[in-house]
DNA sequence: AATACTACCTGCGTGC
DNA sequence: TGCACGCAGGTAGTAT
């Protein structure tokens, strides 16, 4: 379910329900979202941490505690919720923190994608899968420049080069739909043959579309997104993503739905056509 | 080195 | 009703 604007609503939720909370025990009933330490250090060494901090990085959630970080990534279909612990248990409930104060986190995934890390103090940001992690897209940090430069890399489609998180973090399938057609992009144009302005506008897009759908709270559809208790509202203002022959609100031409390295893709066939360039 | 494909999982809608 | 198949907000590992 989640790209950034979801991971960042599910921060600003654990922010608020879980900072100040200290771990009195760990149950693990799906082992392999605990990708290290084996499992029983995984559990052994929450114990007695309190949850000082959350942060956010790309789509990785790192609880920074009092001796550790945890990295958290919920990959399709992970969340999070706040129980009591009488509550009964859904069946996809795979990890659960009990605090000293009697409540419970737990973590539900029911495709089982999600993974957790345990790591040093202040080490989440040395995690490899976050290394390898391109700028945040914001002003201060993706910049136009380095963008130009990583694109002129890569032939293959701007789309899934895009998915890949190393020239800007944050995209996944809904909003890079969204900003390659607030930039009239085609998804499958080479991505060494964007010219100049291109590049502007779509740097420009991602920015603007992650931005606002941070703002409302993420984008809701079939799996309930719940930062432990909403949904986000953006699903109203998805311009192609789930719009298939609706018309484009731009030029009213139904949008045309394709798949492009395994993924739906959506897109206007008049806004977002192929230039045929080099 | 860059790119393409597959594995990891479950549930739901569709069509026969 | 049952069943096969395709599809779903993502990566990480492997092959070419």
């Amino acid at each position: 379910m989640p790209e950034l604007p979801e991971v960042e609503t599910v921060r600003k939720g654990l922010e608020k329900l879980v900072v100040g909370k200290t771990i009195k025990e760990v149950t693990i009933l799906w082992p392999r979202i605990i990708e290290s330490p084996v499992v029983e250090i995984f559990e052994s060494q929450l114990i007695g941490q309190t949850i000082e901090k959350m942060e956010r990085r790309g789509k990785f959630l790192i609880f920074k505690l009092t001796n550790y970080d945890m990295i958290s990534h919920l990959r399709m279909e992970g969340k999070y919720e706040t129980h009591d612990p009488e509550d009964q248990r859904d069946k996809h409930t795979h990890v659960i923190f009990t605090f000293t104060d009697g409540s419970e986190l737990r973590y539900l995934d029911v495709r089982k994608f999600g993974r957790m890390v345990l790591v040093d103090k202040d080490q989440g940001t040395n995690y490899k899968g976050i290394l390898a992690l391109g700028p945040e897209p914001i002003p201060s940090q993706f910049k136009l420049n380095e963008f130009r430069l990583g694109l002129k890399k890569h032939h293959k489609a701007i789309k899934p080069l895009l998915l890949d998180q190393r020239l800007v973090t944050g995209l996944g399938n809904i909003y890079v739909d969204e900003a390659l057609w607030e930039a009239k992009i085609y998804p499958e144009q080479p991505a060494d043959t964007l010219k100049p302005k291109e590049v502007e506008g779509l740097s420009y897009a991602i920015i603007d579309v992650l931005g606002r759908a941070v703002e409302a709270g993420g984008t809701t559809i079939r799996s309930y997104l719940n930062a432990l208790g909403e949904a986000g509202t953006f699903q109203i203002s998805l311009n192609v993503y789930g719009q298939t022959n609706n018309p484009c609100p731009r030029c009213g031409t139904p949008i045309k739905k394709i798949k492009v390295a395994q993924r739906g893709t959506h897109f206007c066939p008049k806004c977002q056509t192929l230039k045929v360039r080099n």
